[in-house]
Order: structure tokens, then C-alpha cells, then sequence
DNA sequence: AATGAATGAGAGTTCATTCAT
DNA sequence: TATGAATGAACTCTCATTCAT
């Protein structure tokens, strides 16, 4: 849908009222700590509207329905986690080290973003799943993928179906996530090398 | 609409036991059945009671409210695992080997039980989760723990944390599992021999 | 869905729960008092819940939706009129006597119960109207369809399309009813006479 | 959707009138295209904006609500309705044929605007109605009234109150309307000959 | 013990109206 | 004047739980 441009006023300063930006991200950042503080189960729009300090109707505005809001927000974190996950990436280092850089990424930002894992590990199983947004999830980690394909033609990943592999890592890393989170592994080094070499001895040839 | 007529209380020798547990066990299968069919959220006590042949009012006299009914059927499918997974085990047999066949049962059971498997994943992060629920399931898999203790002290597995050891082998067993369930990964043999032996080389020293 | 014949109580005196046909007729009360007080747009489920001495879920026991409930009372009210319209006919009188004993019965119908005829005029531009509501309950007045026919072969009435007869029947009975409802006609004989007058002058060859 | 430049405020000669008539008219056009797509109860105040290509709030520039718009546009529909009617009438006509004139234009008059039919039967029955508006709109059909009775003083048409003559065109008119509209009756000089003569024989003395 | 109608709080969503720009 | 984002009351419908039978 385009907009009328409006130039009536004469102004110089011409700042189109444009559907605020800052209100998406405040709904956003809502939804979010609601995920947190009650689950999945506890979000309502009622809840999100008065968490991010605006009338229930406003939301509608942003967005078509919760399933939509849901949606949205699911795709707007895997995109900024791929964002953040390709930035200062050397590919051209050995193998190895470009998966431990990886890995500890990956622990890292969900170490620093648990509102964030509450909301995608809830996503998953939850009715407002959209296969379409899910696809184009997915395609957002391809580098990642090419550095496993890589990995299997240099002889240094074993060579099984790429679906095993993903099975394996997310699996891994999944659970070595919510073992920093609750506290039961620190957050340093040492206990980082520990979980990687797990993952890559099962990873190797 | 047929009719039953039903007789009980005109019966003096009233030994309601069996019934109870026949009844009980009927609200589980119910529930069990609709969660595969329509997910967590799909569940009412409406749909369970019209699923399981009584009414509604019914469900209240086996459990206090739904909470309850959730918690118990997490904590019958935890033991009904854990007896499954005892059975037949000769633990005389090398390390490995008991891993071995540990594993293959493991996702054996995940295969022929789907509905199980779909009830267990979503009661985590359900609202109904109790932590003392937890726990108890948790003390059923200590033959488990002790195989892994063997482990560490003959040098086979790596000496970490018990934590870090769990959160491996069950990241990596659930997203198998979820590969065979897709049909994403054939049920032989040969898979199983693929998996284990990653899952073991991340283990082993 | 079976049901179960519960005799436990052993009581002679065993009147079944039946979903109360009394409340089905307090909603349908309910609801054309509130059509006639606050029109077809003030019909909330939640007033007529109110209005029928009820909790709002309770209509959803005794109807799916708002629709379904409009629909029924519709075709309850339609089956009532049909009812009341071949009561006490005599179709072996003359023609002009049948129809203006007809004539004579529909107005009074609608003078009598003027909360009825609000809801049903109030029904056909509404968003509820369902077709197949509407073919049963034009089936109901077949009687009324070969008394015209019959009046055809006799000659005494034009020779002209059914449609074009009902159009002109209804046309002048609907506004000959709202008048004596405003009381711009008195409700006698001679004012019946006059009205009747007109319309089986226009009716007849 | 194109986008306007606007200068109006930039112009120091600023009559508005013409403009408001043309805005005031878009939005009758959008609400008459609307009740006939949607019914009346589609007509919200956000569709009307923007089906007339302005903002929501511009609706509250010419109207003081909802309920003001609603009324205007029948007023506005019955003023066009009656001037329509009285042009190129000839009342010197014997009055069987000024009769048959009105009746002709009436109904063609409705076959050519079903929009406005539409909009005119909803709103009799919504709550938006105004007494003083439907008196104003009765006034303008006085010639009309005036043709009945003269036809009365020639004794050619049945001596009752204007009220029951009345009652008894609008209903016929209303319902040969309804048929021709959903094509149960041909647009033709025979059909009309025949509707006429129905509505003429319950009329004349 | 078993029933299922009844409850009513609370969910998602719509929309007439306002108001800062 | 014109805009359209913002509002929040009011709508339909669901569902865990109760209770008279």
C-alpha cells in the first residue's frame, strides 16, 4: 500500500509520519519480556498492549493479528541473530577455528539475549508456526552451511547427510545453551573449550 | 444414543480400585492421543473427557484440576520409560556396548510411542510444569548415571561434569529422534550405527 | 456421541436433565424483546444472556454461534405462524371466504405479537439470513401457495406469476400490519374490511 | 493508490465551497458503493475514507458522526429521489395516466439506482434514524399526495385515509421493486402493464 | 462416583471517534 | 483543512471449574 506525501504545509523540514518504527521495536521488546516473565501461554494482546505502554487497537495497526505479531517477531530476531553471526566472521581461517569462532558465537548470543531463546524455543512447538516464515529463516544460515560442505570435502567432518549433521550441532548447542543459562556450566573459556571439543569429536572423521 | 446402565452403587461389594485405574488410565490414553492430534493447545478438559468417554466433571474426581492431570500423565510416561529402558539390560556387558544398547532403545522407544514423544516435548515449557514432578523423573534414570560414572572412572568417557554429559546425550537423542520421526533418517541399522557412532565419539576420551 | 442412563440414585421419580427446552425458549424471549426494544443492532449475546436471567456461555450450550442462534429462532417463529395459519381453516368455504379468513389471521398474528414481527423483518437484510433457513420456511406455507392456485383455475384471481401474487400479498399485508401497530388503523371489522377490500380488489380478475 | 499535491493552504484566495460539495458527494458515492458491496452493516467509518480517498478523520470535517452522515445521505437520496419524480410530469393527464407515470418512474427509478435502494431499505430499520429527517423526507412527495386526491374528488380512487393508500403503493411498489431487482420479472412494457394493473385495481373505486 | 449444564472471567478482534501534526 | 495513528470500550466466543442431580 503507498502513502500520500504530503506538502501542504510547506515545510522545509519535511518528516513524514511514517507507522513507527519505535513502536514495532517496543512491541516487540514487549512481547519478548512477556515470553520471559509468564511463557509463551501468557502472552496476550491485552498484556503486550500495556507492557509496551500503548492501547490494545494499537497493536492492530502493526499488525494484521497475533499470529502475524508472532511471526514477525520470529523473523526479525533470526535475522538480526544471522546479522550478528556473519559480522567479523574469517572464513579464511582452518576449519576448526572458523566453527570454535561459531560455536562460541552461537553461546554467546544466547547467553547475552535469553529473552530472545525463551521466545524461538517456544515458537517451535507453538500453533502460530508459519512454514513460509520458517523457509526464509532457514535460508539466512546458508554460509553456515558452506562452511560444513567445506569441512566434508578437506576430509575433516564426517561424511553423512547435512540433515544429521544440523540434527547433531542444533542438538549440541541447544542443550549447552540452558546448561550456561541456569548456571550449571560458567561462562569462560575453559568450560567453552570443554563443550566445543564434545562437539567437534563427534563432528570429525 | 445408546444408554448404559449403570449399577454400581446398587452393588455391595464395592471395590471401586480397578475401575479407578481403568479410568484413569483412559484420561491419559485420551489426552496422549489429542496432544498428537492438535498439539498442547488443542487440549481441553471438554475434549479429553468426550475422547476418553465420561464427562467432564469426571476428570475432576481422578485429578484436582488440569495441572494436576498434566503432571501426573508427565510422571506415568517418565516411569513407564524408565521401566522400558531397564529391562532386559545386562549391564556385565562392555561400556560401549551397554551404551549401544541404551541408545538404540532409546530412540526405539521414541519411534513406536510418537504420541508419548509429542506430549513429553511440549509439557517443558508448558505453564503446568512442577519442579518436584521433575525431579522424581529424574531419580528414575540413575542406573543411567551410574553407567556413565563407570565410564568416566575406565577412561572411556570424557571426565566432565555429569551436567554436560546429560545435556549431550539428550540434545543429541531428541534431535535424532525427531530426524527418524520426520523420516528424515531411515530406520535401520546402519542409521543407527551413524548416530551412535557420533554421539560417542563426542563422549569417548 | 453416546450418553449414559444414570439409574445409580435409584429413584422412581427419574426425570431426565434434558437440555432444557424452557431455556431455549427464555433466549428466544429474550431475544425478540431485545429487537423490539433496542432493534436488531442492539442484539448483544451478552444482553440477551442478561436479559434471559443466564451467563453468557450458556447460549453457546444450546447454540454453536450467534448466527445459529438467530436462524433457529427465525425458523421457530416461521414454524409458529405456519402453525397458527392452518388452525381452524376451513378450505371447503368459497374462495374469497378462505382468503380473507387468511387475511384476517395474519394480521391479527402480527398484531399480537408485534416483538415477533420486529425480529422478522428485521431478519431479512441482516447478515445472519441463511438460505436454507429460509426455503424451509417458505415450504411451510405451501397450503397458503394452492389456495391461489386454486383460485387460478377457478378464475377469480389474475392469471399471473405466484411470484407476482406473493409479492403483491406480502407487500400489502407487511405495510397494512405496520400501520395498525402505529395505531393508524383501528383494529376492527370495518377497518379489516377496507384493507381486505383493497387487496382482493387488485387480487381478483 | 496515487498521491495528491496539496496547495490549498498555500493559496490566498481559499473558497472551499465547490471543493466540499465535490468531497461531500465522494463520500455519499462511497457509502452507497459500500452498503450495496457489504450490506449495511459493512459501512465503517474507515472503509467509507478510504473507498472515497481520504484520511478517516476528513469524514468528521463534513459530518458530525456516523449517525449524521447516515441520515444526510438519505436525506440527500430522497430530495434527488423526489426531484427526479417531478420532472417532466404532466398533470393535466387524466389520472390513470399521471398514475401510471409515477409508477412507471418509480420503478425505473429503483432499477437504475439499486445502490441507492440498498441503502435506502437498510436504513429504515438501523438505529440511526431520525424522526425529523423521514418527516422532511414525507414533504417532498406533497405532489404526489395531491394527485391521490384529486383522484378521490373525481371518485376514481377508493375514499380512505391517505395513510392506507399510502401504506398500500409503497408496499406493492416496494415488493414489484424486489422482483424485477432479482429478475423475477422482465423489464418490459407487458410486465409493467400487469404490475400496474394489480396495483390500480385494489386502488380504484 | 458420575454427570453435563451452568458459570463468568478473559481471550482476540473491531471500530467510532479523537487529536497531534 | 486534511491526515491517519492512537484509543479503549464493546463485541463474539472459549474453557477450566463447579454443583445440583
Amino acid at each position: 500500500m503507498e502513502r500520500f506525501v504530503k506538502m501542504n504545509k510547506c515545510s522545509f523540514i519535511c518528516r513524514m509520519r511514517a507507522k513507527d518504527k519505535q513502536k514495532i521495536e517496543a512491541i516487540y521488546k514487549a512481547t519478548l519480556s512477556l515470553t520471559q516473565q509468564m511463557g509463551f501461554g501468557g502472552i496476550t494482546m491485552a498484556r503486550i498492549a500495556r507492557e509496551a505502554g500503548m492501547a490494545t487497537g494499537t497493536l492492530y495497526i502493526y499488525f494484521k493479528n497475533k499470529e502475524e505479531l508472532i511471526n514477525s517477531l520470529y523473523l526479525y530476531l533470526k535475522r538480526q541473530k544471522a546479522k550478528n553471526f556473519l559480522t567479523d566472521m574469517n572464513f579464511d581461517n582452518p576449519l576448526k577455528v572458523v566453527l570454535k569462532q561459531m560455536f562460541t558465537k552461537m553461546l554467546m548470543g544466547i547467553v547475552n539475549e535469553s529473552a530472545e531463546l525463551a521466545f524461538l524455543e517456544q515458537y517451535h512447538r507453538s500453533p502460530f508456526i508459519d512454514e513460509a516464515v520458517q523457509t526464509e529463516a532457514m535460508q539466512l544460515f546458508q554460509p553456515f552451511f558452506d562452511i560444513i560442505e567445506r569441512g566434508q570435502k578437506e576430509f575433516l567432518i564426517k561424511d553423512v547427510k547435512m540433515d544429521l549433521i544440523m540434527a547433531y550441532l542444533s542438538g549440541t548447542i541447544h542443550e549447552f545453551s540452558a546448561l550456561i543459562q541456569d548456571n550449571r556450566m560458567p561462562l569462560n573459556e575453559d568450560s567453552f573449550d570443554l563443550m566445543f571439543t564434545m562437539m567437534w569429536d563427534g563432528l570429525k572423521t
